[in-house]
DNA sequence: CGGCATCCCACGTGATACTG
DNA sequence: CAGTATCACGTGGGATGCCG
């Protein structure tokens, strides 16, 4: 049911439309920890992800104005990505979510691990 | 890939296991704005939602142990909806997302509406 | 380095019918 | 009223290989 007043009017069904899915509030999470991260930066954080994968979740969120792509355009390539304004306002709630997991995973007795980026110098 | 790092230590991922999906949201944040809400109540609010859809997502919301489920044991049966502390300390998280979706559906023009339960005399 | 083109499959979701 | 039992399907997610 994609015309029912459920899909076309809540706010939740519309929010999780966007940042919805396996990949797309960790890049969230990501990239507003290390704004202007790069592509092979992102591969390596999120070991788990696949090319195909990793950059239709970036096109998507970009088509959605949540992520802004700067590319450099340079050999060899050089890609950035940036939260939008829009971008920017999911953040409290992909924290508030983050929050919620890690305090029941410490509850569960599991370890909460948050990817890191190395430094480069 | 369900032993990498990615899914065994994110909060986001553990958060998303047991929050996400199209359905477990929306019903925490009804059971939350119409605590012991009955099982027929549910289906009304959401007109688009199954019997076998809806039953699937409480018991695991259930097992989770996000909520509770009361059964007065009577005929014709009367069922009733809590949130348990685990789901209470979540409500925060759905509220930030909710607020998210209705800012940009409201900057999209949009209207968001949420589920109402008509009030019983 | 940062992708794209293909192919593929599990599984989350749902339709339909029936029950205590 | 509050569910079960089956069956069916679309698509989100992924594997693999190639390109500028």
């Amino acid at each position: 049911m994609k015309n029912d007043p459920m899909s076309r009017h809540c706010p939740i069904v519309y929010a999780m439309d966007r940042i919805g899915g396996k990949w797309k509030m960790p890049l969230i999470w990501l990239i507003h920890q290390y704004p202007g991260v790069r592509y092979g930066q992102i591969r390596k954080a999120y070991a788990g992800i696949t090319n195909t994968v990793l950059t239709r979740a970036l096109q998507e969120l970009e088509q959605d104005g949540l992520i802004r792509r700067v590319d450099f355009e340079e050999v060899p390539p050089r890609v950035e990505y940036h939260l939008t304004g829009k971008g920017k306002a999911a953040v409290p709630a992909v924290l508030a979510i983050t929050d919620w997991g890690r305090e029941q995973m410490e509850a569960d007795g599991k370890r909460p691990l948050l990817a890191v980026i190395e430094e480069e110098k």
